[in-house]
DNA sequence: CTTCACATTGACCGAGCGTTCAATGCTACA
DNA sequence: TGTAGCATTGAACGCTCGGTCAATGTGAAG
């Protein structure tokens, strides 16, 4: 018995929900037509009527998912620390605690990563979404390095944004394949006993 | 009619090098029985009777794959570096010039990273590795600390390496996705301009 | 040369995949 | 109430996959 109807767009975000429980779980290969179909509790015939396509739906379910979390927010209690050294740290702090927290996420964000080298769509769409997280830490390297500009002669803000991104992504990937061994605080210290030295020389 | 024999050994080199260039080229998901077969211009039944599964297949192929390539190798050029930070500077660019050289191992490396999260066996090997990687440092690392104690107050060896490791990590990352927008010269120039000033004020 | 263990082949199987589509209900509107 | 249009269903199709297996050729031992 065909179910209830309902608007275009609750449907579709049902069935990104759906597609975003599976593939978070299970892996982006094992995101299926029918599996979505089961977990929204709809026929598999709606699903593709919705997404035309498989991969119109794989498209969309990355659209969600950066969307949706991986926007770097820099909220007022980071802007408002004076030290610009520090507010850089303490936004690595706050991203690394995030990105820890929410491991089906990053499973997710790697998955769709190991896709782009096969997808063109996909690799553009991550390539952007890249640049984007890169942008977002550019202000504040600049103004760290305005700070303190002989203590980082030679580095550039475009420099330090691409590190800084860097490590979050290299301790992600980290995190992603050992979660229990996986020690933020040790990181932090090591990086506060690296990157801090050099504020505490200034004062 | 049935090809000539050949031995153990060298049936199993043979299809593993086969099932290397499908995956690094194709990635994991791509890796079918009979592609592995018709690379090796062998039969599919053949890549089975030496490898019982599929899965034991991947399973050779990861452990190919790390025997062969990701073991860190501290060679003397580096280790006659007298100044201990500008030795791990050294291994840190020659490690990311490595990964961005072989794109494709790159792409395997975390093709398998990411099969990990699903793959009991897959996931113990990646750690393992992993830590190889990260012990490979340790020395290192501390003959850094231990060069300039009071400017890496707090810093563990451990610490520092788990930091390098993500690092690099990171970079592979990055290299894996924009290889084209990756400037390696620009990171080791921002990493020398962070870490390279602790050096140069005790000098 | 004969024999025999076994490496090798490729057709075959069942399962699961993405996708299609005729049939079927819902619902807004007359 | 009737009906037109569309959301919805699930069976069906064609395909590829991992895995099996009877048949066949090979090479070493006797």
């Amino acid at each position: 018995m065909p179910g209830q109807k309902a608007s275009e767009e609750a449907r579709r975000t049902q069935i990104l929900k759906a597609a975003y429980e599976v593939a978070s779980r299970k892996g982006l290969d094992a995101l299926t037509v029918r599996l979505v179909a089961h977990r929204a509790k709809l026929s598999t015939g709606l699903v593709l009527f919705h997404f035309k396509t498989k991969d119109q739906l794989i498209i969309a379910l990355l659209d969600y998912v950066l969307q949706t979390t991986t926007v770097l927010h820099v909220t007022e209690d980071i802007t408002s620390i004076p030290v610009p050294l520090d507010r850089l740290l303490a936004l690595l702090r706050r991203e690394m605690n995030r990105l820890a927290s929410e491991p089906r996420l990053i499973r997710l964000f790697f998955d769709f990563w190991a896709k782009g080298f096969t997808h063109a769509l996909v690799r553009t769409k991550m390539q952007a979404e890249l640049d984007r997280y890169r942008e977002a830490f550019r202000p504040i390297a600049h103004e760290v390095l305005r700070a303190e500009p002989e203590r980082f002669a030679g580095v550039t803000p475009e420099g330090l944004s691409a590190v800084a991104v860097s490590f979050i992504k290299g301790c992600a990937v980290q995190s992603m394949i050992d979660p229990e061994n996986f020690d933020i605080e040790e990181y932090l210290s090591a990086t506060n006993g690296l990157l801090g030295q050099l504020a505490a020389q200034t004062a």
